[in-house]
RNA sequence: GGCCCGAUAGCUCAGUGGUAGAGCCGCGGACUUUUAAUCCGUGGGUCCUGGGUUCGAUCCCCAGUCGGGCCA
């Protein structure tokens, strides 16, 4: 590979090597900041009556990047951005120290990081300004920003180069604070109600927890296939077994799965167990955090999503897949147990379905035709089918139903949670049917997992799970629709 | 996997079967309180890649790459 300069880099980098040549080093080993841009700029309202119009008596440095420069000659403005907002500086040629003015209109540049020591003032449009008495190069940006009041648009380029994406958009940087708030929100609502927060395998020699195909890796000195983990569960609630009561891990999940707005290969999961109840006491406590994580993130229990408003106030409502798939059907699932005979009822509301659609899958796709689309307000669809809910417990008397919800709003699924299975045979026999579906040519299939249900076998309390898409909910709460939005790097082809 | 859309200067975008356009940007100049500073002059291109049609293709056709959307 070799570093091919442009025009206008060329012109930077023969800018960057005068300097050096002038025995200035244009990229310094430290920065003399005294203050940032968001402190000078408080520094000067709580002085600024005293100063009866005149200049700060104190000299500050403030350092930043150059967003913008307004060049006149004897005189100079520029606004320098750093983490906690911008700052104008103003260089008066009478005001500098000898020979500065001259290096700092022939040498900077949009995009440079500088630094500069001077007193801070009101200009006569108002803005608190540092007038500059000394400037210091710390890095020369050889590559010019993008345009200044369009930023970079080109969202190819925004994901390939987040870093540009992010200097040059503000909004952007705002996407992932509110990420990040959310997700110590999330933090702080788990750790006050008692869980503990823990890492488990990311490879595992097995995967499992969820319907999904892995990414698989070898190990060469354990000479072993891994698997990189597409959930967590089933190592959490061996932990459940392990007497921890309740646990909780925000972790990075992989799924070798189609990529689109609303998934990427690499994804962030936050799971949590309950040792000693059931999908109610889940689903309350998670409407009970997803209130207040909002309210944390956005002052308000409403967001704006997808032109709809959604309020996340409690309590959500309550809506049995049987039920809402019949509403907005016409079609009973549990009155059409036959695959066959369940294809045909899909097909005749408008659903067109491969002959060979495992009847599992033909409830899911009506679930997400018919009631997904639907679900504006949050919403926790419950009570699935056995055959698509492999790890969750049967409703007391019924075997045909599980204790499953799906918390859902703006037509989003965000998570999904359960009164999980604690009987080891049970939970064997699930597993065996999951490889009798795989055979019978579902590729959306669980392995069995022998040493969880080994596990089981030593006694799990009756527990209460739950997983969450955290970039779901920081789409929701940031207002995008496409997850490439929440996430900083997200997978691209090179 | 199928269909549709896009790719042109560092950035944001126009445009055309016959020497490639604007604004920002850069460069040169004027300007000592500007806010997208302003004014004068000027520079910058693998028009995504490879084939084809044509006297001539950035443009039309085919194939591909990357990105986006819709569908499965």
């Amino acid at each position: 590979m070799t570093l091919d300069l442009n025009e206008q880099q060329q012109i930077r980098r023969g800018k960057l090597d005068e300097l050096r040549a002038g025995g200035i080093e244009p990229f310094p080993t430290r920065s003399e900041r005294s203050h940032t841009s968001a402190e000078a700029l408080a520094r000067f309202e709580e002085i600024e009556e005293g100063l009866e119009g005149s200049h700060d008596p104190e000299q500050i440095t403030v350092a930043g990047r150059v967003q913008t420069l307004r060049d006149m000659g004897r005189s100079i403005f520029s606004h320098l951005e750093d983490g906690h907002g911008q700052i104008q500086i103003y260089l008066r040629k009478n005001g500098m120290l000898e020979g500065d003015i001259t290096w700092f209109s022939d040498y900077v540049d949009r995009g440079d990081i500088i630094e500069a020591r001077g007193s801070l003032f009101r200009t006569r449009t108002g803005e608190v300004t540092l007038e500059v008495a000394h400037w210091t190069m710390l890095s020369k940006a050889v590559s010019p920003p993008p345009e200044k009041w369009h930023g970079l648009s080109d969202v190819e380029e925004r994901y390939r180069r987040r870093y540009v994406d992010l200097f040059s958009n503000p909004e952007v940087r705002e996407v992932f604070r509110t990420r990040t708030r959310m997700i110590s929100a999330v933090r702080a609502f788990l750790d006050r109600n008692e869980f503990l927060e823990v890492e488990t395998p990311t490879l595992q020699p097995l995967y499992g927890g969820a319907l999904a195909r892995p990414f698989t890796t070898f190990h060469n000195e354990l000479e072993q296939t891994l698997y990189l983990r597409i959930a967590d569960e089933l190592y959490l609630k061996r932990l459940i077994v392990g007497g921890f009561e309740r646990v909780y891990e925000i972790c990075k999940d992989f799924r070798n799965e189609g990529v689109d707005r609303n998934h990427q290969p690499e994804f962030t999961m936050l799971e949590f167990y309950i040792a000693y109840a059931d999908y109610e006491t889940v689903m309350a406590l998670v409407e009970e955090m997803v209130e207040e994580v909002t309210l944390a993130v956005k002052g308000t229990t409403e967001i704006e999503f997808d032109g709809q408003t959604v309020d996340f106030k409690t309590p959500w409502r309550r809506l049995s897949l049987a039920d809402a798939i019949f509403e907005e059907s016409g079609i009973d699932f549990n009155q059409h147990r036959d695959q066959q005979e369940l294809l045909a009822k899909a097909a005749e509301a408008g659903v067109k379905l491969p002959p060979d659609t495992p009847w599992p899958k033909i409830v899911d796709e009506l679930m997400k035709e018919f009631v997904r689309p639907k679900v504006s307000q949050p919403t926790f669809l419950v009570d699935y089918p056995v055959e698509l809910s492999p790890l969750a417990k049967r409703q007391a008397g019924s075997e045909l139903t599980v204790e499953r919800f799906q918390p859902m709003a703006a037509g989003i699924e965000l998570g999904n949670g359960y009164t999980e299975l604690n009987d080891p045979f049970d939970q064997y026999e699930r597993f065996q049917a999951q490889v009798a579906q795989r055979d019978a040519g579902d590729d959306e299939t669980m392995p069995i997992d022998i040493d969880y249900v080994e596990a089981l076998m030593y006694g799990m309390p009756p527990t209460g799970g739950f997983g969450l898409g955290i970039d779901r909910l920081a789409m929701m709460l940031a207002g995008q629709r496409s997850i490439r939005e929440v996430i900083l790097f997200p997978a691209m082809r090179s």
